[in-house]
RNA sequence: CGGCGUGUAGCGCAGCCUGGUAGCGCAUUUGCUUUGGGAGCAAAGGGUCGGGAGUUCGAAUCUCUCCACGCCGACCA
């Protein structure tokens, strides 16, 4: 049977007024368009034309892939407790995780990625280094039940992603199989025709050493990055880190002073009331620790980074504020009044904080803080560490350049693992002296739904949406004008989109009895990046109207050249 | 998980304060007119007013409770 390219039969409904809970734009052309329909909160169903372009996307992926001689298999999306126990995370992934039981009672999660599976798979089937190295990857539907699922399919619970997984002898191997996913990434996201960078990144919950993620800049991006072109430095704000620039302490210029400070607990109420700058300030952060509280010192125009804070000695991870009780107990005051100044607890200074003087603390005591403070004098010089967020402006790690802050939409991320499932879970193969050698993994995912709500992120206008021609539903719309009372328009027409199919192009013909401006504004807003339209003025001229969805202007082509535009 | 907010036709909303048996726009259906940028006129269909309980002669409206959804926060001294 032919698949339906006709407007009436596809379908589909658009929309002109938007669901109230659509926030960014993405979320909300999609809506309109069609493309998809919310079922719950972070549960959405793929529509017609919303699938198309899942699909398209899956093709790129699927090809480049397989380009780079991985092979697609499809593994279970729930997956038995007995594997998230032996790996460990049974216990430590958390809420995200959604665990469900059968009617025996046994556990069940649904998968929200496939490590455990994936090594199972590999420790039965891998006997041999000869096997290696190998890639296996799928195209599977996830769930991760997230605190907060919002804009559209940019976080929603379950999502559609390729995972794959590499095996290798040995770390070089891992490297280079990593190496050539990284390649293929790059290959996807620019086929795809989508502006992006890869960064440094943190490797969370799935554990491992290097790893990197693929991001698609958008200024709705739920990540910061920080990059330097001038040194080809790029790292996601998590990770990022920058040269401490150290210079000494200047000599003290004022006394160490205690000041009232009734009910003044945040850094702006503070500056406000001692007229004094953030930079000024010295906060400090208490964290819970593994031997009680730990303070965190930064300067307080500066953000801490859980990430780097967590991975401190004594520190608890993830990271937790101390509660109130808790600093009232080390502390002798509430929160809002703590300082370092005879605090009995751990110290971390940021690296930031080297140069501060006559600067302002907590004084721990309520309602009191210090003026004047000054390391060597009123507190020792203390040894730094890196526990902020970096900042536009801030100098490269190596120095050379200069940081910029952009905002991303995490598509990609790779991982080189290393033994951490492989050994908790007794993957290993033979090698060429006959011992058993754990496998080395890396790991790989590619967000497939998401990357269809970032690739409308950053193509669109106010009409609607603009796909870049390998994510389009279809290449070409043809808006015929008065094709119910046109024959010739009617015949016109039905001819051209027979020709163009045999083409081999994905054409919408919008044969609705609709009033041309509808038939534009759809074709708009659904974004088909060719169109043409069929009238029976230009047919007398022997012309079609061209027009690319990129294009303010239409132009007259004869038939054939419009054709020959399309190839 | 905490704070705030919202649930009334497929979608967007009004009505709720001050209780009296539900309305507007878009969409849908029918007819006529219209036909190159989201047409006009006329008519029609479509609602357990999120669920339950209560107060009352009477509840979309007041009270309680549950549910769903959204926004903000969970980075702060």
């Amino acid at each position: 049977m032919v698949e339906t390219m006709r407007f009436s039969e596809f379908g589909l409904t658009t929309l002109k007024e938007v669901p109230s809970d659509a926030e960014i734009i993405s979320h909300k052309l999609m809506l309109r368009a069609g493309l998809i329909r919310r079922l719950a909160s972070g549960l959405f169903t793929w529509m017609p034309l919303g699938l198309r372009v899942l699909r398209k996307v899956e093709a790129v992926v699927r090809e480049e892939m397989n380009r780079a001689g991985a092979l697609e298999l499809l593994m279970p999306a729930v997956q038995p407790a007995e594997l998230w126990q032996e790996s460990g995370r049974w216990d430590q992934y958390g809420p995200l995780l959604l665990r469900m039981s059968d009617r025996h009672s046994r556990d069940y999660c649904f998968g929200p990625t496939h490590e455990e599976v994936i090594t199972d798979i590999a420790r039965r089937e891998l006997r041999s280094y000869k096997q290696l190295p190998i890639n296996y990857y799928q195209i599977q539907t996830k769930f991760r039940d997230e605190i907060r699922p919002r804009f559209g399919v940019m976080r929603s619970r379950e999502f559609i992603m390729k995972d794959a997984y590499s095996f290798d002898i040995d770390k070089q191997g891992m490297e280079a199989s990593y190496q050539r996913m990284h390649s293929a990434y790059t290959a996807i996201f620019e086929r795809l025709g989508l502006k992006f960078r890869v960064v440094d990144a943190d490797s969370g919950e799935i554990g491992g050493s290097r790893s990197q993620e693929f991001h698609v800049l958008a200024d709705s991006g739920e990540d910061a990055i920080a990059y330097s072109d001038a040194d080809n430095y790029a790292s996601n704000i998590e990770t990022a880190t920058t040269t401490p620039v150290a210079a000494g302490y200047p000599d003290a210029k004022e006394e160490l002073q205690q000041v009232a400070t009734p009910g003044v607990k945040t850094i702006e109420a503070l500056c406000e009331f001692l007229k004094t700058d953030a930079s000024r300030v010295l906060k400090t952060l208490i964290v819970d620790g593994t031997d009680g509280p730990v303070a965190l010192l930064l300067r307080g125009d500066h953000e801490l980074n859980a990430v780097k804070a967590q991975k401190m000695p004594g520190v608890v991870s993830p990271l937790t504020m101390a509660s109130p009780e808790v600093i009232a107990k080390a502390t002798g005051c509430g929160p809002g009044f703590v300082g370092p100044i005879g605090l009995g607890m751990p110290l971390f200074f940021d690296h930031a904080t080297v140069g501060m003087s006559d600067f302002v603390c907590g004084a721990n005591k309520k309602d009191m803080h210090y003026t004047g403070a000054n390391f060597g004098r009123d507190l020792a010089i203390p040894t730094t560490v890196d526990l902020r967020n970096v900042v536009a402006g801030d100098p490269t790690p190596d120095g050379n350049g200069t940081l910029s802050i952009a905002r991303g939409i995490e598509v990609g991320h790779i991982f080189q693992l290393g033994t951490k499932y492989s050994e908790a879970m007794s993957a290993t193969v033979q090698d060429p002296e006959g011992k058993n050698q754990v496998m080395s993994m890396g790991c790989y995912g590619i967000g497939i739904s998401r990357i269809v709500g970032a690739a409308i992120e950053q193509n669109h206008d106010e009409a609607g949406i603009i796909w870049p021609a390998p994510l389009a539903p279809f290449d070409v719309v043809l808006v015929p004008i008065n094709l119910h009372r046109s024959e010739a328009v009617r015949t016109a027409a039905d001819a051209l989109y027979r020709e163009l199919r045999e083409r081999g192009l994905d054409v919408l013909l919008d044969d609705r009895d609709a009033r041309p401006g509808v038939k534009f504004a759809d074709a708009e807003l659904i974004g088909i990046p060719h169109r043409l339209v069929i009238s029976e003025r230009g047919l007398a001229a022997g012309e079609l109207e061209y027009r690319h969805r990129r294009e303010s202007e239409s132009r007259n082509l004869k038939r054939e050249d419009a054709l020959k535009l399309l190839e």
